[in-house]
DNA sequence: CATACTATTATTAGTCT
DNA sequence: TAGACTAATAATAGTAT
C-alpha cells in the first residue's frame, strides 16, 4: 500500500530519514487520469446498530457470515480445536458450520452441560443433515497444494541432476556421506580447469478434555455492548 | 494509516492530483528519532495449520476467539440474526456465545431441521453419514502434503545454494543461460582438482534449517463456497 | 443471490509486562 | 493468563457487475 505512487515509498521507509532533516521531492506523475476521477469509495465506518435498510442487511449478512466462518475454520486448523457455529439468516433459514462437524461439537457441549440425554437423539439425527465442512472445497485446497509439490520435486530432481552431473553421478548428500562433512566442506572449484579437462564427460542421464466447567467470556472485554450484555 | 507522517498525506489524496503534473514537495521531517530506532516488531503472516508451540497456540485460541465472539456480536447486532458458537478450548473446556442465547438457537436449529429432515432425510443423511472421518483424514492428508511441500522447497533452495557455489555464484538457469544447453550439458568435472584447490571455501549449512521459508497456501475460501450456499 | 474492486477500518503475530 | 503495544496482514463498506 502507498509504494505505488512515489511519495509513499518514503512512508515505507520511514524508519531510514534521519531526524530534523529537510527533503525535497521531485514527484513526475503521469497517467493519473483513473485515479484523479476516481470517487472516494474504500471502507467507511459503521454505525454498530440494526441496519436499517434491506437490501444491505442481506449484503452484509452474506459478507460477515463467510468471514464469521472463514475465521472458525482457521481458528479450528490453527489451534485443532472443536467448534461449531449455528446462526439464522434474515428468512429464517439455518445456516451452520462445524470443525469437525456440528453434531458431535453440540452433542459435546450438551453433555458437558449435563442436559437431559432424550434430546441427543434428536440433535444427533437433526444436525447431521447441516453438516457444513465443506468437502469439495478442501479437495480443491488439496489439489493445489499437491500440484505445488508436484513442482517443486521436479525442480528439487532437476537440481539433484544437476548436482550429480558435477559431483561425478553422486548426489550432494553421498558426496557429502563419503568425503566427510564436519559442517564446513573444504571444496574447491575451478570453472575454467573444469570447462578444459575433457577426460570426463558427463551426459543428462547420469545415473546416480474433560472438564465440565463452563468458561464464561468477558464479552464487555472484547467490545461486546451493554446492550447485548442486558439482554442475556 | 500513513495519515501520521507527512509523506502519507500524499498517498491519501492522491485522487485530487491532476495528471501529467510534475509537483516539487518539500518535506521537513521532525522528531523521527523513535522511528529510526524502532526494529521491526509488527504482524507477520502464519501459515494455516496447527500451531506446534503450545504455548503459542494457547495464546492465539484465546486471542482469535474473542475475536470471533466480537464477530458474531457484531453480525448479530447489525443483521438481528439468531448466532449461538460452541466451541472447546485446548484443554476440553467448552465455551460459548448465543445471541440470544445458545440454548435457544440450538432449540431452533433442531427444530427447523426436524422439518427440513421429512422432505430430504434420504439425501442430506447419504451424504452426511461420513463427513466427519473423511474431514479429518482430509485435514491430516492436507497437512501432511503441506509439510512435504515445506521440505521440498527447502531442499530446493539448499541445492539451489549448493549449486551456486559450485557454479561461481550462478545459478543453474543463470549458468544455462550463460553457456548454453542443447539437451546435454557438456560440463567436464575433475574432484580431485577442485579437491587440491583452497582458494574457495564452503560454508556448511547442511543440517535442519531454521530458516522461514515462506510457501504460501491460499485457503481464502474454505468454508466460504457457493456449495455451501447451495446446499440451503 | 455472488463476485470484483479499492480505500479504508479491523484484527492480530510477535513481543513485553 | 491476560493486557499493551506496533507494524504488519486481513476483512469489509460501498460500489458496480
Amino acid at each position: 500500500m502507498g509504494i505505488d505512487y512515489g511519495a509513499a515509498v518514503i512512508n515505507k521507509y520511514h524508519s531510514y530519514i534521519k531526524p530534523f532533516t529537510t527533503i525535497f521531492i521531485l514527484l513526475t506523475i503521469s497517467r493519473f487520469d483513473d485515479m484523479a476521477r476516481l470517487p472516494s469509495r474504500g471502507r467507511k465506518k459503521i454505525q454498530l446498530k440494526r441496519i436499517e435498510n434491506e437490501r444491505e442487511r442481506v449484503v452484509t449478512l452474506s459478507k460477515r457470515r463467510n468471514g464469521l466462518f472463514k475465521k472458525a475454520n482457521e481458528l479450528a486448523t490453527l489451534c485443532r480445536v472443536q467448534i461449531a457455529i449455528i446462526l439464522f439468516s434474515i428468512s429464517g433459514k439455518p445456516l451452520s458450520f462445524g470443525s469437525p462437524n456440528v453434531q458431535s461439537v453440540v452433542n459435546k457441549f450438551i453433555n458437558s452441560n449435563q442436559v437431559d440425554q432424550q434430546r441427543d437423539d434428536l440433535i444427533t439425527r437433526a444436525v447431521n443433515s447441516n453438516n457444513e465442512t465443506n468437502i469439495q472445497e478442501f479437495n480443491k485446497e488439496f489439489n493445489e497444494v499437491n500440484e505445488q509439490l508436484a513442482n517443486e520435486k521436479k525442480r528439487g530432481q532437476m537440481l539433484d541432476e544437476h548436482t550429480k552431473r558435477l559431483l561425478r553421478g553422486k548426489t550432494y548428500e553421498e558426496y557429502v556421506a563419503i568425503h566427510g562433512y564436519n559442517g564446513r566442506m573444504q571444496l574447491k572449484f575451478n570453472m575454467e580447469e573444469l570447462k578444459r579437462n575433457k577426460a570426463c564427460t558427463l551426459n543428462a542421464s547420469c545415473g546416480p478434555s474433560s472438564s465440565n466447567d463452563e468458561y464464561e467470556v468477558d464479552l464487555s472485554k472484547i467490545g461486546v455492548t451493554n446492550d447485548y450484555l442486558n439482554q442475556r
